[in-house]
Formats: structure tokens, C-alpha cells, sequence
DNA sequence: CCATATAGTCAAGATACTTGACGATATTCG
DNA sequence: CGAATATCGTCAAGTATCTTGACTATATGG
């Protein structure tokens, strides 16, 4: 099955751009893999993104919009699609009336705890694969990484907005 | 402008899935922004992964379809508009009536050179932001876990090209 | 009260994929 | 040889994600 690639010794990519790319979707189809197999079908990247963006005790889809990079217009869409599936709820804001607050049902916080648990396993199998050294390693570069590119903005709250993306 | 985030000092995502995810998603931007800065304003992202399969010698369409993770029909979707932008060309192979053989047009083959510029330079930056030391570790985790991978899963035929490359 | 900003929605469209169906050519094998 | 089968590329249609523009409803600050 596979593919003698062998014989002509392909120079395939190596660079660092590669290899996070790889590494990202290798981590991604794992976890939406392991999620669809807990029972969470409904799972996609998207909604990953921003469910990770929603506190426990709920929170203003308004605040959900400025911490997250896309439009709030593709946020609304995406929390149409999660709220068809029973995993948030939309109440009103009784502190504003044009406001709306963006919750978790009771299916959506359970979904919830299997994420964090998956999250975990494919953590604890990553270590078991390089070896603690290394792993630690990775996420110590990644940080700087990610500490780095903002490092130009001393604002902390100025920074939330930008690194904290749609994922 | 600025938001005050900092009074409920919210949890961030921070796990090896999420840095990846991030770190990956900034090497891109890095990368497309550098490449229309260059002139290369037809330069997206899904087409910048297909672009490193593509040999400087050309390669049958149906061997880039076996190292693309995605679909043949995708794949052919990202050439047309790659041949529309007179990036590629695809003229038919003489040994199989069947195939055709994708190739770097001048211009395209232009484009690649910047392409290995750009990545050069933005590497460059990376070390100049988290040293040579994470750097080189966070190359060696890399590859690590891509290495991993291939023993991990054996079912995953179907991405047989990104994977193979690791031993 | 009025001007303006904010919260959310609706509509349309672009990009990057997917699956399914299909015709044309190659290969294998009875 | 010729028929079954596999491969190569294409066409068509649909999904997921995200965009911009236009709009309504509510809030706020002179």
C-alpha cells in the first residue's frame, strides 16, 4: 500500500512552515477523530475554535466576537449551527436590551469535558511518542513563538484580540 | 479601543494542539503577506501547499494527488486556478494517455524562487525571536512527531505522501 | 430629542474543500 | 484477443468556513 517514494528520494518539504502545518492537522484529525468517536458527530474545527472562546458560566456573544479574530458575522453563523445542534443556547441580555448571551446547554458542557479529556490523551500520547524533554521543549519554543510576535505590543489587553484567533 | 480583558484574566487555550494550530496559521500569514508583498498577489494559502509537491521538473498530476492529503477533485480545482494565473501548465503525458504532466511556467517558477526567499527569511526571524537553541529543538520535536506518527497509525494509507518522507 | 455608536441579523458571495458519477485509457488475465 | 477491472482526470453539485455590505433595534451622551 504504500507508495515506493523510495526510489526517487523526493525532497519534500522540511522547513519550519511544513512541518507546524503538518504537526497542526496531524493534532486537529486526531482530536476531531477522537471527539466524533466519543459521540460528538457535530464536532468540526470551526465550532472547536470558538467553543473554546466560551466561559462555563456563558458569556455576551458580543465579548465572543472581540476575542475572536473573525467576523461577528461568521461567529453568528457558526453559533446558529451549535445552537441547532442543542450544544449552546441564546438568551437575552436582561442587562441590555439589544444584547444576547451565548451558553452552554447541558450536552454542550458535556461535550465539553470530553474535549478536555481527548485533549489530555492525544497530550499523554504525544509524550509517550518524543519523550518528555522534547515535548516540553515544543511547547516552550511554541510560546516563545507566539510571545514573540506580539512582543512588539506592550498592551496586554491589546494583544488578546489579535493572538487569540479564531481557533 | 482597548478592551479590559485583564479583569477576568481569561484562560487562553495552551495546549500543544492549540500552539500548533497558532504557530502554524502566523508561519502562513507570514508567508502569503511576504509573497504579495513580493508581487505574487495571486499567492493563497491552499495553493502555497500544493505549490511545494510540485517538483521544478514537473510531476504526473496523479503522483501529486497521492501526496496531497486532499482530494484528487480539490487538487484539480487548485490547478485550474493555478493554470488560469499562468502559475502551472499541465500538457499530456507521453507515457500514459491518460495523465497529464503539471509544470512550473516561468513565471511560476519565478514565484518559486521568491517562495524559497521568503521562507529563508521569515526562519531567520524565528531564530532571531526564540534562538537558535528552541529553534532547533522545536525543528527536532517537529520531525519527531511527524516520525511518531507513521508508526502510530496504520490505517491512515490515504495520507501515505505526507507521511512517508519521515524515516 | 437627536446624533451616533453598539448588538445582532440577513443576504450574497468567495474560498477551499467534499462526494458521486462519469468517460477515457491502461492493465491484467482467462 | 478480449473482457473485466483499475487508474487518470474531469464535471457537477454540495458543505463548511469566512467575507463584506446593508439593515433593524436598542443604548448612550450631549
Amino acid at each position: 500500500m504504500v507508495k515506493e517514494l523510495d526510489e526517487k528520494t523526493e525532497e519534500l518539504p522540511d522547513h519550519v512552515g511544513w512541518r507546524l502545518w503538518q504537526a497542526s492537522r496531524a493534532w486537529q484529525a486526531e482530536f476531531a477523530a477522537a471527539m466524533r468517536a466519543a459521540g460528538h458527530g457535530w464536532f468540526t474545527e470551526a465550532r472547536a475554535g470558538l467553543l473554546g472562546h466560551i466561559e462555563r458560566s456563558g458569556i455576551r456573544q458580543s465579548a465572543l466576537i472581540e476575542r475572536s479574530a473573525i467576523s461577528k458575522q461568521a461567529i453568528q453563523q457558526l453559533l446558529d449551527g451549535l445552537e441547532a445542534e442543542g450544544i449552546v443556547e441564546r438568551l437575552p441580555d436582561p442587562q441590555d436590551g439589544r444584547g444576547k448571551l451565548v451558553r452552554y446547554t447541558r450536552k454542550g458542557l458535556a461535550a465539553l469535558r470530553d474535549g478536555d479529556r481527548v485533549k489530555m490523551e492525544i497530550e499523554r500520547r504525544y509524550v509517550d511518542r518524543i519523550g518528555e524533554e522534547r515535548f516540553t521543549a515544543l511547547m516552550g519554543a511554541l510560546r516563545a513563538l507566539a510571545a514573540g510576535k506580539v512582543a512588539a505590543m506592550d498592551e496586554d489587553a491589546g494583544v488578546a484580540g489579535e493572538v487569540v484567533e479564531s481557533k
